[in-house]
DNA sequence: TTTAAGTGATAGATAAATGTATCATTAAGT
DNA sequence: ACTTAATGATACATTTATCTATCACTTAAA
């Protein structure tokens, strides 16, 4: 009934794994049979070892996360349009991929690590695009900007999960803090709602 | 020569821990006592068990962000000046602090969650107070405000840490991102610098 | 030179986690 | 009812890290 992955079991235990991992990333083998209900023979039966696992899980959100970035259009004259777009459709995966900032063994993976840099590269042809547009600040280095943009969207994240921030309002509040930052502009308008 | 602290071996050792452990939270006590050039068993003499020294490693980098904020001003009419201040203050201790973020154990233990509290409090009350002054956006929550801060204060001393900052444009850089976004203002002059 | 304190190397002891193997039970298909 | 595959519990081996204990060596003071 709640089955809709690939194949079978296999999926089904990457979900539970993935849930219990954000919960806690430091999660033993044990931890995550006990919440995927299963035995942990059987968790072995279907994933080697744990790097395997781990790696699998990875490559899942990775995949994730490539699906949704094609979808997503980069504007060349509208900042705040394209921000909206990329936050609400990253928003959504962040309970499939909250852990990967968090497992240090699969910042180490190479192929991971190559897919990352290659979707921050979309982000980062953009921005330069829009910075030579003159549409973002001369100031602020690129690559503070790409770094500030991933850290604040695995922050939101964080405080969508523990409750602190409304799912809905992430993205309005993401790219108002990121294009516009914390002061109140003194004119009565304001702001990404416009 | 190069010996400042209280007492003598036991900070200089604690110095080399914490170093050692803002390179890789993760690491063993071999590492560390490797790091620090001296014997495991020298190590354990100074300190009782690992939970014991990452302890007094949390505890020291609290003083040190202790008195630094008891040194800050926060003016009531100026989030600019403010901000620089509380920047320049807390860049420097990033060696000394980083880790922090990264220790899970750290967060667990009691006092040391209840002293990240009290300082938190003192950078919220002034929050507050220059949003209730309408200095600051009222669509933006105030703890998502301290959250952010407190976050983009991290991402900046890896960015120093990692060689893409240079330590004396980290509090510019972030003061001016988090007051005024990355949007260019198109007027002829803007931002920071004033 | 002798003595005492401190140190580093080393060898276990203990604990926790990963991974392997076995076995009885359950569930599904025939 | 019978057979077969999959499952969970369990026990065991292996690894890794923490922590204890011992011992020989260095250093500095007496």
């Amino acid at each position: 009934m709640q089955n809709q992955g690939k194949s079978n079991k296999h999926s089904v235990i990457l979900e539970a794994a993935t849930e219990q991992l954000s919960l806690k990333p430091t999660s033993t083998l044990q931890e995550i049979a006990d919440y995927a209900k299963i035995g942990i023979a059987t968790l072995h039966r279907y994933f080697s070892s744990k790097e395997a696992l781990l790696e699998e899980i990875a490559f899942h959100a990775l995949e994730l996360v490539e699906s949704s970035m094609e979808e997503i259009t980069f504007y060349e004259n509208d900042i705040n349009r394209s921000f909206m777009e990329l936050f609400q459709k990253l928003i959504p995966l962040g309970d499939k991929i909250y852990f990967l900032a968090y497992a240090a063994s699969v910042d180490e993976n190479p192929e991971v690590a190559f897919r990352e840099a290659a979707l921050k590269k979309v982000l980062m042809d953009s921005i330069r695009g829009w910075k030579k547009q003159g549409l973002l600040k001369d100031s602020l280095p690129e690559k503070w900007m790409l770094t500030t943009i991933y850290n604040l969207l695995f922050v939101a994240w964080q405080e969508i999960h523990s409750g602190n921030m409304a799912k809905n309002d992430a993205a309005g509040i993401l790219t108002d803090t990121i294009l516009n930052g914390f002061l109140n502009v003194n004119k009565k308008g304001d702001s990404y709602g416009h």
